[in-house]
DNA sequence: CTTTAAATACCAAACAAATGTATGTAAATG
DNA sequence: CATTTACATACATTTGTTTGGTATTTAAAG
């Protein structure tokens, strides 16, 4: 078997067994062999055609990983929703879809991987951050928001949502991670931006009522 | 010379070397030999006998940089000052400390390092977290404090000053950075611990005012 | 529809560079 | 004076990357 009529398939193979690599065991001490390994009957050969070197499998990994369907899209261009509530529906779909994909990122000790986890925080800056922020402008201007912070919240959101809220890297139990995330409901609606409404702090409890204890 | 008498200023050189090229070329792209050739003379033996791998080098610069003369100790016994108070001295001389030793970790390039990063956010929650927390509780049963989420907004604070504020990571100029730190003191306000005063807002502004642009 | 040329998916092995080790030696220590 | 220590040098090993080759698929041409 010299070629294969479905490269993709082979590709996907690579990244998923990179993923679990890095995520296992951290960047560095995965090597090529290892991931080869993994690959049944595939050669390092096989690996160097597809990506051109280690680097690169990396990158493509941690893009595979956030660069998930974001809810932005889907809220747009509801005309029937004010910018406050276009926020509070992006976060109920974003929040039903990790629930769904079963807590995909929460799990995930990523505090072994450096690389990864700053990937994370710098796409969530990149990709999230000035979504919420055209958000909070659009409800600035409907009387829906009141803040002079919007920059400032617009980056603090996802950070704290995603990083702050990572069990792996700041530990915390189900009653820890419910009080984190009163904190930043309470702390938004100070600050002018009511964001967490009784139907989103259902899902988030309902959700972390699922989460699997972790030492 | 095949024996030194002060074998602790090799090692400050070695580290000196690969604090140095860590920074600028990151971990990875950093050789034993790179380092080794920083260091007049000095050879791979040498460095390999004070560290038994580039790992260990790694975490010793990582706790050099982060295990700084924290303020906290010298604040705990000043039985003049409430909880409130002790705090907000800590942040005071922590500030004027950094103002000093020419803001370090401002204009670091930390991003190119994310094992250096994550190392610091790690250290902040190990260290810099339980000092904010007991001081909070002292402010909240000395009345000079009132907040149900002491545990939260310790683990914030560094989280902010550190991560947040770090232009490398979350790019901002004078006036963002400014006004980040603003949002910082007046969220921390609202949620029921009014740190910051004008004498702190007057420092860090001088601070900034004093930071180098950098696009 | 068949033939043929080109591109592609992959393998096996060699390569190069970097990390790490073993051994030796002279100065310091006690 | 014996031992430990701080290095140097040469060597071995691991690991990322490259190269050359082969079979299969795809595309073009007849």
């Amino acid at each position: 078997m010299a070629r294969n009529k479905y490269p993709e398939i082979t590709v996907e193979k690579i990244l998923d067994a990179a993923q679990k690599l890095f995520l296992e065991k951290g960047y560095d001490s995965t090597t090529i062999q290892d991931i080869v390994d993994q690959l049944g009957g595939l050669s390092k050969g096989a690996v160097y055609h597809h990506f051109k070197s280690k680097e690169e499998i990396m990158d493509a990994v941690s893009d595979r990983m956030f660069s998930a369907n974001n809810p932005f899209d889907k809220v747009r261009k509801r005309a029937d929703l004010n910018g406050l509530q276009k926020l509070q529906e992006a976060i109920r779909i974003n929040q039903s879809d990790e629930a769904r994909t079963s807590m995909t990122v929460q799990a995930i000790p990523l505090a072994r991987n450096p690389r990864l986890l700053v990937e994370m925080i710098e796409s969530n800056r990149r990709i999230l951050t000035p979504h919420y922020l055209e958000l909070i402008e659009e409800g600035n201007a409907d009387g829906s928001i009141h803040t002079e912070y919007a920059k400032e919240i617009a980056e603090l959101i996802p950070l704290l949502t995603s990083l702050w809220l990572l069990p792996s890297v700041f530990p915390a139990d189900k009653e820890g991670m419910k009080h984190k995330f009163y904190f930043i409901g309470q702390m938004l609606d100070k600050m002018g931006v009511p964001l967490m409404d009784d139907s989103i702090y259902a899902l988030v409890d309902e959700f972390f009522e699922k989460m699997p204890d972790q030492k």
